[in-house]
DNA sequence: ACATATCCGTAATAATAGTTACGGTTTCTG
DNA sequence: CAGAAACCGTAACTATTATTACGGATATGT
């Protein structure tokens, strides 16, 4: 019941961090205006978090931990890999390059001791990453992807997938991607990994 | 000869920037410690540059322009479009994810007007892309590449070259790339480039 | 050499933000 | 229901920092 409770209060606060994040950027984002737009004091905000980047590594944590659960319900269904690889990778990379993630990528750029872009990189691209790693290895098995090293495969298609999006997000340059181009754009890094690792008709262009 | 030397002092000042920038992140550099690092005084950094994101400015369009102008050197030479390619990649992916831009680009992150971030990309990914799209239409005309839209050849190089080192770069997980390593990206690049977009199969064999 | 503009070093100003503290209120527990 | 614990709202404390100010030193132009 208190728990509960409890966990429910944690959600609002992280909401409202969020809403400071993304309305005023890091810098502008101050423990006082989070504990204001969730009408909540600052004695709370330092008894749960510890401190300013406590409260920034549960968010770090928190939205990594949901990016995971996303991709391996998906990775579930037993469907061969590449119809799995696009309905997965729509919802990659509108999870990378959505307001949240630019938001903490914001914080992990401003901070100086470096540890929240520890917690943002192992928490997410390193979580990500054997996962994806799994479905191309799946894909291989089935004889739709032949590669040597999982790991630049798996390294190709985040290259194909999200390319410089993502710091072209950070640095305020880019909108918020639409569905629409998630999904275009996870299309066609499909298309381009099967002409380029595909088994079929290109034959093995590495060695 | 005043002119000399006062270009000589704001190059040295705008080396200090970079030195407690990369030490530091955007967060710890405060003019008083970028004039402390130059040996120079507050009122000279606030009279040159005007305030803080004044000299940030002057930081962003000077590195833009060397890059830019070190490209705009490779393009004269009239070597066919593919070497170019081959030569210029190492340079731009090495300009791009070099401590100073990586720099910068955590001050544009952390810049909650967005003023840095449409400087930072303004002079730097929309300067440098129509001199790409000139070396891939000289590639076209010289049949090497096939391709309509010109545009979308050229974001496909840069997710090929650049991927997403840039972004982990900034969030503190990448070390500065080695030569050897740009120059392998590059070539890997390239390749892809080909076998993606090549008006002849690319054979498994090499030439 | 002299007059002037610029620059250095240092300090003052003012605002902001991380962190701690406290009285009043709500919520839980026995 | 009574006591304790947690929470809210607000304020205080401290440190930092962007920005301005000023006296002494240095360089410049004539």
């Amino acid at each position: 019941m208190r728990e509960e409770k409890r966990s429910l209060r944690q959600q609002q606060i992280e909401a409202a961090a969020y809403e400071v994040l993304e309305a005023k950027g890091y810098g502008g984002t101050s423990m006082q205006g989070i504990a204001k737009q969730a009408r909540a004091s600052n004695e709370t905000l330092y008894n749960w978090y510890g401190d300013k980047q406590g409260l920034f590594r549960a968010l770090v944590t928190r939205n990594a931990e949901e990016v995971r659960s996303h991709l391996e319900a998906e990775l579930q269904t037993d469907h061969d890999a590449l119809s799995i690889l696009g309905s997965l990778g729509p919802k990659l990379l509108n999870l990378l390059t959505g307001d949240r993630a630019v938001a903490l990528n914001r914080a992990a750029a401003a901070d100086s001791s470096g540890e929240l872009g520890a917690t943002l990189s192992r928490a997410g691209r390193e979580a990500v990453f054997p996962l994806l790693e799994q479905v191309l290895l799946r894909a291989r098995q089935e004889g739709h992807l032949r590669f040597e090293e999982s790991g630049a495969a798996v390294g190709l298609y985040l290259d194909l997938l999200i390319g410089d999006q993502q710091i072209r997000r950070v640095i305020g340059r880019l909108p918020a991607p639409t569905d629409e181009f998630c999904e275009a754009r996870s299309k066609r890094a499909v298309t381009h990994l099967r002409q380029l690792l595909g088994s079929q008709p290109y034959g093995d262009g590495h060695k």
